[in-house]
DNA sequence: CTACATCCTCTAGCGACTAGAGGTGCAAGA
DNA sequence: TCTTGCACCTCTAGTCGCTAGAGGATGTAG
């Protein structure tokens, strides 16, 4: 029975050794056992479940998303609507912010290719910030 | 001499109340002068360097390269090469979002594809979160 | 035995606001 | 004139998801 060191876990998992310290404190990851010089000392089922999380986090979601996931992992008799719609739910975001950030990408490269590279005052990037209404896009 | 007062320049910028405050507070837009009462009494100048700031941090601009292209614009005969730099800068961040965003959509459109909407233990939703590996993309 | 890395807890900080408490100013209607 | 009621004021604390640092204990390799 090897003992798993916070510094282990962060090494396989992904996730930063202060961030695990993190998720235990707010109840994302079971506290672990201790070792008798009072450190942490997991198991692999909180390797897995410290994957999950940062996996999770990478696509964006959030945590409290991350905890009604988890719960569902845990209890695999579950119907896996809740996890549907919050997948869904962030594939709607995502797409969401795609557009707008399409949108935006637009307006930076008009800026940009507008700027004539002299002074100030003949300068587009400051004059479409100073005025709105020059936007082609609103949706921002 | 009609006094603007913070709720009139909150309206008209499109900036919130507490966030003309806190703009303030940070040193973004001046301290305007105040009534015999003690409320604030902006001018239409402030109202222009708010919406100038509203349209910025809706470009996604950070505050530090705001307060940059303020100080741009308060002097019109300085070169515009860092107002263009910093558009630029922000321009390629927004290029990289996207792509790790597209990469975001198409993965969870594979999981939610792939639920059955039957029991977690065949959510392919939680099983995708589970084990990086099952990702199309690795670039995140 | 001595370094030295790693671990521990605790508090504070980040960015960009937002919310709320507790109080004051001001304009319009009765 | 009074009162109602909204808008204003300052201040502190909270949001999210960590991250940094202080100050000390533990564990391991040479």
């Amino acid at each position: 029975m090897k003992k798993i060191t916070i510094g282990e876990a962060a090494r396989r998992s992904g996730v930063k050794v202060p961030t695990v310290r993190y998720y235990e404190s707010i109840g994302l990851l079971a506290a672990p056992s201790r070792s008798e010089g009072n450190q942490r000392s997991f198991e692999p089922a909180d390797i897995s479940r410290l994957a999950f999380i940062r996996h999770a986090r990478e696509l964006g979601f959030e945590i409290e998303a991350i905890r009604t996931l988890l719960t569902l992992q845990d209890d695999p008799h579950q119907s896996c609507a809740s996890a549907d719609a919050i997948a869904k739910a962030r594939l709607v975001e995502v797409e969401q912010r795609i557009r707008s950030l399409m949108a935006l990408k637009a307006e930076l490269e008009t800026m940009v290719e507008g700027c004539g590279h002299g002074r100030v005052d003949q300068c587009r990037v400051i004059e479409v910030l100073a005025d709105h209404g020059q936007c082609t896009h609103s949706h921002h």
